[in-house]
DNA sequence: ATTATCTATAGATCTATAGATAATGC
DNA sequence: ATTATCTATAGATCTATAGATAATGC
């Protein structure tokens, strides 16, 4: 303890030095709420996590809100923007004839890409989403942050089935994401329900699957008497 | 204020009293943790919903997670043991040869009629469930209240699909009770993405469509390469 | 000179307990 | 006699602010 020399780590300039630190905050933040829901995790609990004083949130942070707020906002940009470049993609690739399937690929694999590949902080931000999409809080922020490439999703989809009313194409668009957002919060429990054949963070099993369900399902429904 | 005589309800035996007051406190419960989660919620808020102090909620309950328990436990067993039968009823019926959409239609239908039927506390109960799903508190109690309907589901589901992984068939409840659980939140994201064409609260609409569009997705599975 | 971080602390709120009071039960 | 409810309160914790200190920036 007495003779412990600090790493003390070489810090550049000041700009560099807030942006690391706001990143940590945010990583701390992220997690927690991911665990505990707003709710449930103290500004204490973050401060402790990156090991800096609780008020120092406050000097980043105008209170524990607007530090959950910016925990969305931070990584939402990306995901939307990269499905939004997706959905385009394909919407050009399949010209006037797209398919349910090929676009919700587009979507749904985009994304399930995305978090798997990004790594531990990106699985965090995906079960921080999940876990607040059932939530007034979080479904508010969901509408500012992911209204525009669900609707383009949903375009694409209208035009894929020209002759299914839109109130199906929005019903079948809830139960995606339904199971989009159970896929995210990685709950385990389809872990223990299927006694270990399934794994809550194989994001690849859902990636291998997903798509083509929910199509047929779409289908399903424009088949209807 | 001064001349308000105060209804006071004619209380008959302690029995009736101690149940009316459990009821109202989980009752209040149910709401709040529905809108605000386990840490959303103080035992005060609580007490003032009901109108009683703070100190009789310790005197029914050891402490606020063993409310939280009670308010999962008290409806678990009904909405579980109708849709018990209902697959019962579904597997006799069917003999040999059951469909997936039979199954799904029995396990669906059966719950959101409960919700539906129930008016306002079956659809806190149906928020509450649902905005603690994702939650590793609220998965646990699932696991506890709802795993043997669950599997009593998925052996059906084997039946009706016998050439299809046990896998695959996890991996489309997995889907199934995600889309579920975002329809028994009733965040009001759907009314807003659709622009007023769906409700949150139509079940009945969820119902129409959602056996059938889960069913297409199983059978797709089935037919994978 | 400005920005990042910490110290100290106020004020509010929350959980939980001890013990008193009011109502029912034999 | 027992059970239901309330009063009073301890102890902990939480958010937020004011102001001091330490580090970078011209």
């Amino acid at each position: 303890m007495a003779e412990s020399p600090k790493p003390k780590r070489v810090r550049r300039t000041k700009a560099e030095q807030r942006a690391e630190t706001l990143e940590q905050i945010l990583d701390a933040a992220e997690y927690l709420f991911s665990q505990h829901g707003l709710h449930g995790v103290t500004l204490r609990d973050v401060a402790q996590r990156v090991g800096v004083h609780t008020t120092l949130l406050h000097y980043y942070f105008d209170d524990k809100r607007s530090l959950f707020e910016a925990v969305f906002a931070r990584r939402a940009a990306t995901t939307s923007g990269r499905r939004m470049e997706a959905l385009e993609r394909y919407e050009a690739e399949a010209g006037d004839h797209p398919t349910v399937e090929g676009a919700l690929h587009a979507f749904l694999d985009t994304d399930l890409d995305l978090y798997f590949q990004g790594g531990e902080a990106w699985m965090n931000y995906a079960a921080f989403c999940a876990r607040v999409s059932n939530t007034p809080e979080g479904a508010a922020l969901m509408d500012v942050h992911f209204d525009p490439v669900v609707l383009k999703l949903v375009s694409i989809l209208k035009k894929a089935l020209p002759k299914t009313p839109a109130e199906d194409i929005f019903w079948g668009y809830h139960f995606v994401t339904g199971s989009l957002m159970n896929t995210l919060a990685r709950t385990g429990r389809i872990d223990r329900l299927s006694g270990g054949l399934c794994h809550s963070d194989d994001f690849m099993a859902v990636k291998k699957r997903m798509a083509r369900f929910m199509a047929a399902g779409f289908l399903a429904l424009d088949l209807r008497g």
